[in-house]
RNA sequence: GCCGAGGUGGCAGAACGGUUAUGCGUCCGCCUGCAAAGCGGAUUAAUAAGGGUUCAAUUCCCUUCCUCGGCUCCA
């Protein structure tokens, strides 16, 4: 029983393997120019699961997730609203990681940022120009894409297509052919004003977007690794790319596993601020919880779009919330508990164990994990119907660890009651002693009205903050 | 135009040759002083349409229709 992941390179799910039990991962990361919306979240969220999972099943990965720090649009919001380039994207990778906390995201190891990579840039861009493989043009670094011969080979992508469609202006940038990319642009006077360039001997440049991957990737995890990860729109021709500069450099291939998750749309169309459509984290947030989005984000396979919906989100709202009732309705349970009960693990529980890795191992199918998941919380449900003090801390466990894996957390926090709060119940249990109902359901609808819900249960009362 | 993904019950969403899971929603019971939760049951022809292969197809093949995405910055 082994992990298969889907690998866009070859389009078809391969048995993983890494050396060593060594596992070298690079993500996609943000371009730091506003708050990064739920979409992008969404490939975090992927790469983050993944993570999980491999550690989960043994393997100790090495994770990198690069910051685009530095582009089009960095340059043009922070020169629009008065910034230096550091200041304006040092607050945006400030609010993206937040976000990655919020939604239970495991910091990489790493965040290397594009600024901070430029020499390195320079050198590959060297190395390809020695090799043949760029040249320049009125300042700026081109690469070659006639001089890669499997260029194309991620995408699938049809270079008469591209030609054909391409909007690119071939007079304005001066490349050979429109389908050339830039390694390094050459500064405008704008960017040169703005303090936004890089002494090169081709003159004042910046980078272009695809290099800082091939440069990072590299630099920070060899020259071979083993994921990559990143959306789907990603592929072309940013991926694409960046393995014409690595594979170029190397002359052999760099990245083992391309993994790339799928868009998440909002009412059946893909995000945009045009079509108001366009949701980050924290609008969100207003609403919702951060363990609902996260089950939101997981709830359909990563290669699937994902709608987003009032009723979808709904879904995720309600089936969320049955697990963490689930939870929290055994940890009382557990806590009501005077003596340790035994930590007995009894076969139902490895299968359930066995049935969630069989769902994960199948390319992260974190839908079919999930209800792996709801099947355990219905037998969590009946031990502690049945106050089996045997299973119930054990089961729990179980539940906790493969929840852990999808990156849910449910919080287990004892409320700290104000006085005033806690003498009512204490108040409305005697009332409850002698059966004077009236005064019981009282005290409960006036508790309720301040946000504090009492649920009697066999063990106790027990006490939900909203 | 080319390339790709997909169309499963009221809503999501798995399975992928032989009981259509799981959850939500709705309804009914049980439990509870009541409530909430939980448990049990129900939701009466759910696999876009039409062909084909097969003993058997939601699953494989073909055709058609529809949706979305990529080919330009994009997670």
């Amino acid at each position: 029983m082994s992990l298969k992941l889907y690998n866009t390179l070859t389009g078809v799910k391969e048995v993983f393997t890494a050396e060593n039990k060594n596992v070298k991962m690079y993500s996609c990361g943000p371009t730091v120019y506003a708050p990064p919306h739920i979409g992008n979240y969404r490939s975090f969220t992927v790469a983050d699961v993944l993570k999980r999972f491999l550690e989960y099943t043994g393997y100790n990965v090495k994770h990198v997730m690069n910051i685009t720090d530095i582009d089009d649009k960095t340059i043009r919001e922070s020169r629009r609203l008065g910034f230096s380039l550091k200041e304006f994207t040092d607050k945006y990778i400030q609010v993206f990681f937040q976000g990655l906390k919020t939604l239970n995201i495991k910091p990489a190891d790493i965040y290397p940022r594009a600024t901070e990579n430029i020499e390195d840039m320079l050198r590959l861009t060297k190395h390809l120009l020695e090799k043949g493989y760029a040249y320049v043009k009125a300042g700026s670094v081109y690469y070659d894409i006639s001089k890669f011969r499997d260029y194309g080979k991620l995408s699938k992508i049809n270079l008469e297509n591209i030609k054909e469609y391409s909007t690119v202006d071939s007079d304005e940038y001066g490349k050979d052919d429109p389908r050339d990319f830039a390694l390094l642009k050459a500064a405008s006077r704008e960017e040169i004003e703005h303090g936004v360039y890089y002494y090169s001997e081709w003159g004042p440049v910046r980078p272009g977007w695809h290099i800082e991957c091939s440069v990072m990737s590299m630099k920070y995890l060899g020259e071979r690794i083993d994921i990559h990860t990143g959306g789907v729109d990603l592929i072309f021709p940013h991926h694409e790319n960046e393995i014409a500069q690595s594979e170029a450099y190397t002359g052999g291939r760099v990245v083992r596993y391309w993994v790339h998750s799928e868009h998440l749309t909002v009412n059946g169309r893909k995000m945009s601020k045009s079509e108001g459509n366009y949701y980050t984290l924290e609008d969100l947030l207003k609403e919702y919880e951060p363990g609902a989005l996260r089950y939101f984000l997981i709830s359909a396979h990563y290669k699937r779009k994902l709608d987003l919906t009032s009723d979808t989100i709904r879904n995720a709202v309600n089936n969320y919330s049955k697990l963490k009732e689930t939870y929290q309705r055994a940890v009382h349970f557990s806590k009501s508990l005077t003596e340790k009960s035994l930590q007995t693990i009894n076969r139902k529980l490895i299968e359930f164990q066995n049935s969630f890795k069989t769902a994960m191992n199948d390319d992260l199918n974190t839908p079919l994990a999930l209800q792996v998941l709801h099947k355990l919380a219905k037998y969590i449900n009946n031990r502690v119907s049945e106050r089996n003090l045997q299973l119930v801390e054990a089961v729990l466990n179980i539940f906790i660890e493969l929840s852990n894996v999808l990156g849910l957390k449910f919080s287990d926090k004892t409320p700290i009651l104000p006085a005033k709060i806690r003498e009512l119940i204490f108040k409305r249990e005697q009332a409850r002693l002698v059966k004077n109902w009236a005064e019981a359901d009282q005290i409960r609808e006036l508790l309720k009205s301040e946000g504090v819900i009492l649920v009697d249960t066999p063990s106790g009362v027990r006490v939900i903050l909203e």
